[in-house]
DNA sequence: ACCCGTGCTACGGATTCCGTAGCGATATGA
DNA sequence: TCATATCGCTACGGAATCCGTAGCACGGGT
């Protein structure tokens, strides 16, 4: 009937995984600009602009998106002025940072470069 | 010449910043999967499809995108049996996501649900 | 009445991600 | 030798996300 000849079967392996928090945690904080938020804001409050202009100049749509996963989270929160700071959740995940922090610095010293921007999708022409 | 009333800088206050290398670890790092790929190497070698299944099924494309990048910095490495496993700096890496394990065990006791999925681009009337 | 700074949104275009199919190489068995 | 199976990995079109710029609503200062 078909023309493949394996299927290959990938999925139907996980057929009741209970979804760990650290699951819930490695997916919201693998998005852009998640880390980088957290680290920005380690040493105290910062309004949304200067949070923006730390980031790389973030763009605001992404940076409020994020900012919004993070107080749903629990981790940030607005205050009524200052700007975003971390909650004490907040303040404890900022801390698991720091021992990346220290290995950043000893992986930068090996001379370990960036993995270069990836290849761009090769455009037909128009 | 412009209608704009105030350019509100945000750019221009990051004049030379050195990249440090927290910076390009804190880039990489949160992307798709990134951290995902180091959690599930943490107990050993894993394959390639075996990997790919562990992480929801990911699509191979984007898996191998990021193991290229994390074998290009140095922490994880193709052996010649067995598959993909952390090297010695991978594993200093990996050994950081133990306390984020335990930070989000609590964080899920708390009640803290997974940020939901994000709005739908608003799509105005046709 | 301005001017400036706050958080935040709209929107079109660029980039990234996903889902599926399949290739080349290698291994194993009949 | 031929068939089958699995390996890492790629092609490609469509969906989701991200970026860059412009600007709104509100409030405080002068």
């Amino acid at each position: 009937m078909s023309a493949t000849r394996t299927p290959r079967t990938v999925r139907a392996s996980r057929p009741s995984r209970p979804t760990r928090p650290i699951m819930a945690v490695l997916d919201w904080l693998g998005r852009r600009w998640a880390l980088r938020v957290l680290w920005e804001l380690r040493d105290g409050a910062l309004a949304f602009r200067a949070l923006q202009e730390r980031c790389d100049a973030v763009s605001p749509t992404v940076l409020n998106e994020r900012l919004r996963e993070l107080r749903e989270a629990g981790v940030v929160e607005l205050q009524a002025v200052g700007g975003y700071v971390l909650t004490t959740d907040g303040q404890a995940l900022g801390a698991v940072l720091l021992p990346l922090h220290r290995w950043a610095e000893q992986w930068g010293r090996r001379g370990r470069a960036r993995p270069e921007a990836r290849r761009v999708r090769t455009r037909r022409a128009p």
